[in-house]
DNA sequence: TTCTTCATGTAAATAGTTACATGATTCT
DNA sequence: AGAATCATGTAACTATTTACATGAAGAA
């Protein structure tokens, strides 16, 4: 079984979530995975493209008027593949966050400026989830 | 003023706390920062060249016998620069976290299996809170 | 003597971003 | 007519991981 990117598994379950074609996959994980995991173009037709190899999503040509247009919908056995990758229990899922770097630094500062960073993390999650309440 | 790489602040920070080798910066990164921010020593030997050539480390020798060995220890500018970035409100700081991608595609999942993956993640949670007391 | 740790590095591969090119359709 | 949106893609660059090479020093 070919081990998918991070990337990948996020494409994946967006179009397990409903068919749709790469740009849909752009401007919907642009206001949705994006604040955890992003995909920009050039991951996400390449990727379209090895997961339709792989069997794990399929392709029709959809057009819109002239417009060339290619809507991808989860196989069986994408749909398998997304089930197992949400219910494994074992591996170690990556996580960067240069907010907590930053906090772990803190001894580098005065007593007074470690609130302004701890407040500065405050605000930036509730415009962030300000935000995402908006575009959701 | 050079931007720097999450990566290459991570590496600037560790040096920030105490002057370092790079293979100090591996070992150190491994048991702390990796949580949240991790660094290979194909990132970490090329970083530490960068930073000194911009001047924010300097480099002297300090070699054990016959071990050729490079401590690298912080300048004015690069404190400057740290300070600078734990203390910036503005920009946007990089996540990437694979857990909360998986809790997105909950809807992918019966409602029994939803409980499980919210299990994993809680376990997971538990086992690096764990992890990380032992090795601090 | 053999294993582990200290120590520095690179080559090759994979992952991911940015910026651009192209053109039809729809909205103002 | 002009701007925004729909739609697909690539080239070049930057970031990151993996796996290897090398060898001294110290511990078992």
């Amino acid at each position: 079984m070919s081990t998918l990117t991070p990337t990948a598994r996020a494409i994946l379950g967006l179009v397990a979530l409903e068919a749709r074609t790469g740009y849909d996959i752009k401007r919907i994980s642009d206001s949705s995975t994006r604040f955890f995991w992003g995909a920009s173009y050039g991951q996400i037709y390449p990727e379209l493209r090895r997961l339709e190899k792989a069997g794990l999503v399929e392709a029709r040509d959809e057009p819109r008027g002239r417009v060339r247009r290619r809507v991808y919908s989860i196989t069986p056995a994408g749909q398998q593949a997304v089930r197992e990758w949400l219910l494994d229990a074992e591996t170690a899922f990556e996580i960067r966050d240069e907010g907590l770097l930053r906090l772990f630094f803190r001894d580098l500062l005065e007593q007074d400026e470690v609130l302004d960073l701890v407040r500065s993390r405050r605000t930036w999650f509730e415009l962030t989830a300000a935000y995402f309440r908006e575009i959701c």
